[in-house]
This record gives C-alpha cells, sequence and structure tokens, in this order.
RNA sequence: GCGGGUGUAGCUCAGCUGGUUAGAGCGCCAGAUUGUGGAUCUGGAGGUCACGGGUUCGAGACCCGUCACUCGCCCCA
C-alpha cells in the first residue's frame, strides 16, 4: 500500500501547499512579465545577474530584522547534510548584498543589477500569495544620491506601463529619513500611541512592540482614526533628510514619474531608510502591492561590508501575471506534413532542413493527412509544408497558408525562400 | 497564525426537502470525408461525487474531522 497523503492522494502526485505548476498559458504572460521588466531594466543600464536560491540563515536573518515575521515564521530553514543552516531566500536584496561583499564589488562601484528567479515564503497561501513565488528585482549599489531612486522608480513606472499597466496602478511614495529621523519620529510615534493605548487593536499593540511604524498602515477602522492624527515623519525630518526628499520628488518630476505621498507607508524589514514606495492595484483584493522597494543605506555595513549605499525594488511576477492582458504566441510554426507514412523519412529530412535555417517547424508523427492538418491547425501553425507522392516526383512542396487557405506548389529548391514570409509572423486569425 | 466561503468529468457548472446504473455544455478521441485543418452531424472515452469517519434501510446531498483552494485579517511581491 503507497503511503498517502491526509487528503488521501498519493503524495507523488499532490502539489506542495502554496505551490503551483506554471503551464503553457501561465508560463507565456511570466515569460512576458519578466521579458518587460530585463527589456526595461536594460534600457537603463542594468545588468543581469543572479545569486543563489538559498544562503546561509544569517545572511537573512541578520539583515531582515530578528523580529520581523519573515524571520520568525517564514523562511524555509533547515540544517544541510553538513550541518550548515540554510535558508531558501524569502527576497533578493540580501542575497545581492551579500555577493557584492562576497566578490569585492566595491571597487566597481555605482553597479546596477536585474535579477529574476523564485522566492519561498511559509505564509498561508492567497490569490497572488504563494509559497514559491517569482519576483524580478532591480538594486542600485554604491549610489547616495536621491538621483538612484528616481532612476529606480522610473524604470519602474516605464516598466509597468510597458505592460499596458499605467492605469491599473498608482505609485505610492513615503520617506523613513536617515536613523537620526527615523529614531527621533519612533520616539514621538511611541509617545502619541501610548497616550491612545486603549483604543488601539491588539494587532497594532502587538505592532508596538516589534515595529511600532507598521502601526500607520493598520487597516483597522479605530486604528486608522488615531493614525489619522498621528505625528507625520514628513513633519519631523532633518535637514539632510529633507533635502534628500526634495529632490527626491524633484528628480521625479523632472523624469515624469507621477506619484502621491502616503504619509503611512511603510517597510516591513529593518533596513530600509529614506525612500520607501509602492506600486498598488485595486485589481488583486488584499494583495495590491505589485511592486515595492526604497532605499537600504545601513544594509550592506550591517553584513559586515564596507559602507556602502543601495536602493532598489522588487516585483511580484504572478501578480502582475494576473494583471496583463492575453499573450499571444509570439512565433506560429510551420507544420511539415506527409501524404502518408511512408513520406516520413523525407519529411522529416526536410523538417531538419527548414529547422537548421533558423524556422520554427513542427512535424506530427503519426496519423492521416486529415489529423495531421487538424493538428497543423491546432497548434496555429501559419503554414502547412505537405509532401505526397506527386510532389517528390515534382522536387516541390505544397504550401498551404493556413489563414486563408490558400495552395500554391513551390520547388525544393526555393521553399526557404518561400517561407520568409512566415518566419516568425502572426496570422491574425 | 486567526475568522468566513467553497470542493461533482481535463474546464465551467447542474444535481430540488437524502431514494434505482451521477448529468449538461465546452474540450478530447473516432467516423461521416482512404491528398487537406477551422464549420456541422453522429458515436465514444473519461468520475474511488477532495479525503477519512459517522448518522441512515439508503449519502454527491446531513454531521464531525482532515486536506486543498478562496475571501478578509496578519504579513507582504
Amino acid at each position: 500500500m503507497a503511503a498517502r497523503t491526509k487528503a488521501g492522494r498519493a503524495p507523488s502526485v499532490e502539489r506542495v501547499r502554496g505551490t503551483r505548476d506554471i503551464l503553457a498559458d501561465d508560463m507565456r504572460r511570466h515569460r512576458a512579465v519578466e521579458e518587460a521588466a530585463w527589456a526595461t531594466a536594460r534600457r537603463y543600464g542594468f545588468t543581469e545577474i543572479a545569486t543563489p536560491v538559498f544562503e546561509f540563515t544569517e545572511v537573512f536573518a541578520r539583515t531582515l530584522g530578528e523580529t520581523s515575521d519573515i524571520v520568525t515564521k517564514e523562511m524555509y530553514t533547515f540544517d544541510d547534510r553538513s550541518g550548515d543552516s540554510v535558508t531558501l531566500r524569502p527576497e533578493f536584496t540580501a542575497g545581492v548584498a551579500r555577493a557584492f561583499i562576497s566578490n569585492g564589488l566595491r571597487q566597481q562601484v555605482p553597479l546596477k543589477f536585474f535579477c529574476r528567479g523564485p522566492m519561498f515564503r511559509y505564509e498561508r497561501p492567497q490569490k497572488g500569495r504563494l509559497r514559491q513565488f517569482h519576483q524580478v528585482d532591480v538594486e542600485i549599489l554604491g549610489v547616495a544620491e536621491p538621483l538612484a531612486d528616481v532612476e529606480v522608480i522610473a524604470l519602474g513606472a516605464d516598466f509597468l506601463a510597458g505592460l499596458d499597466l499605467a492605469d491599473k496602478v498608482k505609485l505610492e511614495l513615503n520617506t523613513l529619513g536617515d536613523a537620526e529621523t527615523r529614531k527621533a519620529y519612533r520616539t514621538k510615534l511611541l509617545a502619541y500611541f501610548a497616550d491612545h493605548r486603549g483604543k488601539l487593536s491588539g494587532d497594532s499593540l502587538n505592532r508596538i512592540e516589534s515595529n511600532p511604524l507598521r502601526v500607520l498602515d493598520s487597516k483597522d477602522e479605530g486604528d486608522r482614526e488615531i493614525v489619522a492624527r498621528a505625528p507625520r515623519i514628513t513633519d519631523g525630518l532633518n535637514d539632510a533628510s529633507k533635502r534628500y526628499f526634495d529632490a527626491l520628488l524633484d528628480g521625479l518630476h523632472v523624469a515624469g514619474v507621477a506619484y502621491e505621498i502616503n504619509p503611512r507607508l511603510v517597510r516591513g524589514l529593518d533596513y530600509y531608510c529614506h525612500a520607501a514606495f509602492e506600486f498598488t492595484t485595486q485589481a488583486l483584493g488584499a494583495q495590491g502591492t505589485v511592486l515595492a522597494g526604497g532605499r537600504y543605506d545601513g544594509l550592506i555595513e550591517m553584513m559586515g561590508g564596507t559602507p556602502t549605499p543601495g536602493t532598489g525594488w522588487a516585483a511580484g511576477v504572478e501578480r502582475l501575471a494576473m494583471l496583463i492582458a492575453e499573450t499571444e504566441p509570439e512565433v506560429r510554426p510551420i507544420a511539415v506534413v506527409p501524404v502518408g507514412a511512408a513520406l516520413e523519412g523525407p519529411v522529416l529530412e526536410l523538417a531538419q532542413r527548414l529547422r537548421r535555417a533558423g524556422f520554427t517547424v513542427d512535424m506530427g508523427y503519426s496519423g492521416t493527412l486529415a489529423k495531421r492538418m487538424r493538428r497543423a491547425d491546432r497548434i496555429g501553425a501559419a503554414a502547412a509544408v505537405i509532401i505526397g507522392e506527386d510532389e517528390i516526383d515534382r522536387d516541390a512542396a505544397t504550401v498551404r497558408d493556413m489563414a486563408s487557405g490558400e495552395q500554391r506548389e513551390i520547388a525544393l529548391a526555393s521553399l526557404e525562400h518561400h517561407l520568409e514570409r512566415y518566419r516568425g509572423k502572426a496570422d491574425g486569425r
């Protein structure tokens, strides 16, 4: 008797909770999102790198904040066979910062990196919230000037606009100030909340202990009232932080990026400062954040590197894939079809000839002419190249345009030339 | 981690207050059409009714538990 899960199915066919198989249609959308991000990043002068999917646990535990939810209850952490504690990455930035230090990249600053790949977080699954999900990510390392934030935010805006999501998404922006500002603000905020302790929700009372700034974006009705009258960080910025924020706003204006200042926007991770921003949508329910990031000047130092400023963002590929319009396959294949099994040999030879010439070619494995034509139709072939005894005798092929149904006999010698018109072209049925 | 909803064919769903071999549409396969796809018609395959237990003469329907998905909270991309 095979082992069974509690659900009663053989575990070998059960997906792990919060994971999914990305099948053809989804994969096309997934790729469309990734490629749009990469294409935009490239235009901004970024280069693509890849860091490991897992790191020593310390890399994340130290940088994300010992008390953050991600570290305390959401990481996939385990000991490998040598007894080292490793963790499947829950986010990109810490790994990129680690790579920056490990590879001595300090010398090559400023650096602009693009990454993509899977992330792992043990959360309760929901639409747009998976245990394995994918992100595209962009980081600028070694630039303290707000111009880097402007560039990174403009890149995000262009990326989303390129996906045709400009209307579905809005940019919210805030500043967290520098360390001095944040410390002073924290004290002020704590004092304010202490005065209103009785009226805060239980969740928020807990947050006061762990991350008081988080109370600011509570969804509880009662909390919101109190938060609305709470002191704002933007009112208590020290000179440096104020100058920084003003320059950022100016830069966005010049770059033509529309934003909305949200004084309640905060970050869950400890290493953020100054710029904090999110592109959000109403279309995905509770999981409305589609791209988020900010500045993390202290991170690399915190990890033991020479102090190096950084800024960047990550975007959820699955969330964006749900928002974009249907995508069409980019190439339609050419179907080669033998009339009768006896001609499969010569047709295979022809298929290989065309493939090596750069055409996308599909060949059925069995069946009558009608069946093979049906298959050609179903895979969206642009044209069918039909070869029967008659064609063989004349050293030719019959080429059928699948959209119009028109057929022409073409000499084998000039077949590639004739098929040029179907290369990488959608026929618009 | 907390609260609510849902779970019937590959997909979308029907199945009335528990009653004989569980249905439809789409899709799939085959044929009408032995050198021609998309349309139409005909036929066919496909279901431990999420899983386990209970109530009952009898459960897809009712009860309990589990699992998964989903909505909100939490968290966050």
